[in-house]
DNA sequence: TCTGTCACG
DNA sequence: ACGTACGTGACAGAC
């Protein structure tokens, strides 16, 4: 690294790396940040072919996030009976969803094959499986039912592939015809819709310029014009109320909304948008939690909850409970959609591993 | 203590 | 013309 960059320097130093990329080898700056031109994974991705220093410092600020935060960091976590004890707190997330510290067990790397290598560390007690049990797409159908959108209804009803569906709608095809770009649009509108999104976000994320990206999303509330309506009725209420409530009452207070500061009241209306949401599908899966912890004991079967990671969950099981205990994960999981009178079922996938790692669908 | 960065849903 | 996706926690460096 010193020799690309022409001398030592902290690599972890942003500011020093600033003077690296930007005074040094004179590269061009893409963003900025509140206190100079930005350094992160996207800005260097844009910077790559400039010099060779970018790839290497991607790759460096890769496995240095792999080392420090969950490398010797996590090992030095796990207890005399050989776990980890997490805390997880009810009242900071102002959604409704757990958060975890002490590690935060929430955000164990998944996305990267090597990262992902972390997850063989947690394995079940000798003679158990872990049973890992998901909500497929849980914010889309609590948007379906809360926005009470009849198209989004009928296809997860019917157990269509969503994203395919929606890209049939959304650019006018046959679903048989729809292009796996046009598959990956349609997803990532969907998800954006959960936050607020517009199309500049869009288009930032999808690489095309904002006029194409608006008409994409004017396109998807043509196709399902009730998410728009539940958007603004939300939006609307909230300002009204000075706060957001889910199904089960969980309120969220939001006095920004009425703030004379542009940028401060726009972000108040997207976590109004949001907090219905991401709140409901927190509130069922919490509702999950619990009735699984309960039939567990009920049943006086000896397989134990033992992490969630928002719409995730792990079971450690023994041989003997895994037929029982599968079904009973899939069967309450998906059941909390009849219990609050859910317009659409909820869908769960679960797979066994020996190990987090290898336990995927 | 704040800022930038980056891991997850 | 603006500013531009929600919710977290941990780490390192700057101040």
């Amino acid at each position: 690294m010193h020799d690309l960059a022409g001398g030592p320097f902290n690599v972890n130093s942003v500011k020093q790396l600033r003077e690296v990329l930007y005074e040094q080898l004179a590269l061009t700056p893409v963003r900025k940040t509140k206190t100079g031109f930005s350094t992160d994974a996207r800005t260097l991705e844009s910077l790559r072919g400039q010099h060779p220093i970018v790839e290497v410092l991607l790759r460096y600020r890769e496995v240095e996030k792999l080392r420090s935060t969950y490398g010797e960091t996590l090992a030095a976590e796990v207890a005399s009976d050989g776990r980890i004890h997490a805390t997880f707190r009810q009242t900071v997330a102002r959604t409704g969803r757990l958060s975890s510290d002490r590690p935060n067990l929430h955000n164990i790397p998944v996305r990267t094959e090597e990262g992902r290598q972390l997850r063989r560390a947690f394995v079940p007690s000798p003679g158990h499986r872990l049973l890992v049990a998901d909500y497929d797409q849980i914010e889309l159908r609590v948007i379906a039912h809360l926005a009470d959108d009849p198209g989004l209804i009928a296809a997860f009803a019917e157990e269509r592939d969503i994203h395919r569906t929606t890209a049939a709608r959304v650019f006018g095809v046959p679903a048989e015809e729809v292009t796996g770009p046009q598959r990956n649009r349609a997803k990532m509108v969907s998800y954006g819709l959960a936050y607020g999104m517009e199309a500049f976000g869009l288009a930032q994320r999808l690489g095309i310029v904002t006029a194409e990206a608006q008409e994409i999303l004017d396109a998807y509330f043509r196709a399902f014009p009730s998410v728009r309506a539940h958007m603004e009725q939300t939006v609307n209420e909230a300002r009204s109320k000075g706060y957001t409530e889910t199904l089960f009452g969980r309120r969220r207070s939001l006095p920004d909304l009425h703030s004379p500061n542009r940028g401060l009241r726009m972000a108040a209306e997207r976590q109004a948008m949001n907090a219905g949401i991401q709140g409901l599908a927190a509130d069922l899966f919490k509702v999950a939690l619990v009735r699984l912890d309960g039939a567990l004991e009920e049943q006086a079967l000896a397989a134990r909850l033992v992490l969630q990671v928002h719409d995730e969950v792990l079971v450690e099981v023994p041989g003997d409970e895994e037929e029982t205990v599968g079904a009973l994960v899939a069967e309450v999981l998906s059941g909390v959609a009849d219990a609050v009178g859910l317009a659409v079922p909820l869908k769960v996938s679960s797979a066994w591993g020996s190990t987090w790692a290898d336990a995927k669908g």
